[in-house]
DNA sequence: TTATTATATTATAATAATTATAAACTAATA
DNA sequence: TATTAGTTTATAATTATTATAATATAATAA
């Protein structure tokens, strides 16, 4: 375990944005000026290979990374762009077996809009519309 | 409905693979020697728009596409790299609703080795082996 | 039929994420 | 100290995808 690899573990640890490899490296590289980008790809992968962070393909255009490694699912908010995590008990995962085929890893990712982001257009609505 | 796009769909129609633009490209100049790459960039995603074809970002490298545009599930076998489909029910996918939030689209990714190959390795302990 | 318009396709270039490579560096060990 | 292996860095290369502009096609109006 490197420095380096610390300031990205130590980076996604706090962090529940899931933030992409761009996002990750402008931010350590405030606070490690030296910092390459090459540095930054080759220590996620060692970080997942070890099984501390995984990796999310969430967004095709960008890669985002979750310092869960726990099983769990996302959700991508089309309006707010924001990824959430979803706490829901998946049966294949727990299995580990899905016809006939072994499961060693599963991504299940939901599109729409979140929670927050319907509330905003139903307030607007209220405040334009009649009612 | 043009005759690129037409051929588009025809050529994902009767394919279980799963293929990605590069695959649909390279088969589809054989006939249509014409045909430029843009195209089926462009057509692939008129057709995933109009809901006639699904987008898997199953595999990071490359984008597949799916005839099937029915919410289903999918597994990828880390060995022999197939994409098969996976039809269990899911929750979410149905009530379309999930933590507060409206849920408009389900990908489920399964990754691990398939019922094939898991025959494949065993058979071939069996042989090499003792017993 | 011809002119006009809108749309689709093609070829090319541009972009952007990721990976490969080689040199420089670091730390551990002989 | 010398050597080795592994890591980081910088750079270049690769590859998927998107944007652009020119061309082609089809549809409609005159």
């Amino acid at each position: 375990m490197t420095l380096q690899r610390l300031a990205v573990l130590e980076f996604l640890e706090g962090n529940t944005n899931h933030p992409s490899v761009e996002e990750i490296y402008r931010n350590l590289k405030k606070k490690y000026p030296t910092l390459s980008q090459a540095t930054i790809y080759t220590s996620l992968q060692v970080l997942r290979k070890t099984g501390e962070i995984q990796e999310l393909s969430i967004r095709k255009e960008k890669t985002c990374f979750d310092p869960n490694p726990k099983p769990h699912h996302h959700f991508y908010c089309q309006e707010c762009k924001k990824i959430l995590d979803i706490e829901i008990s998946c049966p294949v995962a727990e299995k580990q077996w899905v016809d006939g085929h072994k499961v060693k890893e599963v991504q299940a990712y939901f599109y729409g809009i979140c929670n927050y982001c319907l509330k905003k257009t139903k307030n607007k609505r209220r405040i334009g519309g009649i009612t």
